[in-house]
DNA sequence: TAGTAAACGAGACGGTACGTCACGTCTTACC
DNA sequence: GGTAAGACGTGACGTACCGTCTCGTTTACTA
């Protein structure tokens, strides 16, 4: 992601409004009824400013959720990797049953025909969750909580997959009940 | 999905027509390219005639997909759970690492802002083939191979997810030795 | 103007349904605002019954204004041409005063770029009462009320050509003072 | 009429090349066969950059004849008002025979549903014109070439509308001699 | 009195143009 | 010299009607 705030010259307060206004408005109209027009006009900017700093209304409303979301979904890792799991997931459920949830959706459906954001997504987003992730599964590991032979990789996949193709496809609403099946049936397997 | 040859009067060479051209256009431009104007005009077709039976080019090409897919990815029942479900989920990685990869994205990105388009993809793609995968679980519940306190529909969204996953969020490509692993994790479990 | 009454097969209600839905729209939304379409569907009869019998919208809406108009203004000779032509002319204004002034302007309008409907308009109402009025005129001459060196037909364009001036180029309404005025002034002559 | 080059920022050459290709189009193709997109086309210009200067193709096409026109159908004094008014009316003769003819019925027809084009008209084309003539007839009355009671307006109007009168309804085809008939008329009355 | 052909209602069809929206680029005027 | 403002060419949208073309379904004349 480009740092407008240090590479071009004045900008600051352009920056900022931009990410303001293509957040509120996303929370307002949904994500799909963003505009580029519509974020520079209600953030007083021109528009050449946002596509100066920025490739896509995607990637504006990317640098604006992680703005917004910060490190409230975090991992901690207290001993009990499930409880710990448990809660991570709880934290992430929660915050898709808010508006996030919309905007969510429709960073991944815009990144379907932009690799550029499909790579910011993932750059942000994503991978990073994932290394914690599988780094709190490691610790699992270490405890004799989780088989040794298991690849953390696709362990991780296994437990969050659930949660997007329930909120991409529309499958159920989620919940913290839904965390915690998942949990379980993938800790414990399908084999009698 | 509306029958146009049945409801209305007329129709049979337009119907077919549009739908052909919506694949091929799909196919060769890919979806996000694809426009009703672009449908017609390869179709020979009126706008007008398109909007009569489909409400949005979501819904067309959908229908084009699901003639074209037909019945190859259905599933099969020979004793063998996991070698049943290796087979199938194979088949469909195999379909998505087409062109109708593209297409099955290009159709989940779009309903997340079409709600009518999320339903039609529900009642004739996900719902159908999810409760036939249901079904072979519990086959294999009685043949022993499966937990009998299993959630049926819990267990078959553990194991296509991940599929469904790493499609949409470009993780990595699909390949038959993924679904292997998909199942040996699922079946096993993380639990030592 | 076809007689669809007489050379067709059945037809009576069709035929006058259509000339009714016609005017009624015509009045109702303005004569540019009226489709076939509309008059079908008003009619209660379908398009292609309406373009069996008329070649345009702007003969069916003339055969129902001739219609209705009737012998509403028809010439009277009383011995006083003056008289006479006041007392036509203002009955035309009239008319022209009510919702039959817009759907006048709109025939005309409409035959600028329809040479059938032009020739319609000329054999329906302005041939017939331009031979009416010269017939007047003639008759004034008999009397000595009028110039016996006078072309006729220039004469009656002479009359009649500043109210349709008005009329089509709305430099003003239309008035039986207005009648009075051109009346005169021709009469006179700019002349000393 | 809006002034594009002045109010808003930059155009001229928009302008001026959806100016000149309404006109040929017209000329080629018959004003009631313009449209929008043709006129966009032509000029290598978009559709929404003439909306945003004109209302509609008729005010589109209005100033681009009164371009083309200028100052070629003025009127002249020279102390002889016939003479001077068979010059003007004679060169109005000579315009309405060219491809104008076909586009001033088109506009007056057009205007018959529009009362922004009908305004335009009035305000760029008649109005200025009758003034003209109003002074030219004033003029005459001064030497003594014209009652003095005549209504100048009327006189106009008496003038004129015989020529309209024929455009419009086609009664037959305008000419120098017509003109002379007219004025001769019109200054010698009806009245033995 | 039944059979049949036309005219009929309904409305689907291929088209054309509409007027609008947002795109991403470009230009101007201001600070 | 970076900005806001917004004009520009482009292209797709969804709609309205056009005039033509099937569809069954009535009639009303013939045989």
């Amino acid at each position: 992601m480009t740092s407008p705030a240090s590479s071009g010259r004045r900008s600051r307060r352009s920056h900022e409004a931009t990410l303001a206004a293509a957040f509120e408005l996303a929370t307002e109209v949904g994500y799909a009824q963003v505009t580029i027009e519509g974020i520079a006009a209600r953030a007083g900017v021109g528009k050449q400013t946002i596509y100066r700093w920025w490739p896509s209304k995607g990637t504006v409303v990317l640098e604006a959720v992680n703005e917004k979301v910060g490190s409230g979904i975090d991992f901690r890792s207290t001993g009990d990797v499930i409880a710990d799991l448990t809660g991570q997931m709880s934290a992430v459920v929660g915050l898709l049953n808010t508006e996030m949830g919309d905007i969510f959706t429709g960073l991944i459906a815009e990144a379907q025909s932009d690799p550029v954001l499909t790579e910011a997504i993932l750059d942000t987003i994503v991978r990073p969750r994932t290394r914690e992730c599988a780094d709190l599964l490691k610790e699992g590991q270490r405890l004799g909580q989780i088989r040794d032979d298991v690849d953390l990789d696709a362990a991780v996949e296994l437990l969050y997959a659930p949660l997007y193709y329930r909120l991409l496809l529309r499958i159920a609403p989620l919940s913290t009940d839904h965390v915690a099946d998942v949990l379980a049936l993938a800790f414990r397997g399908l084999r009698p």
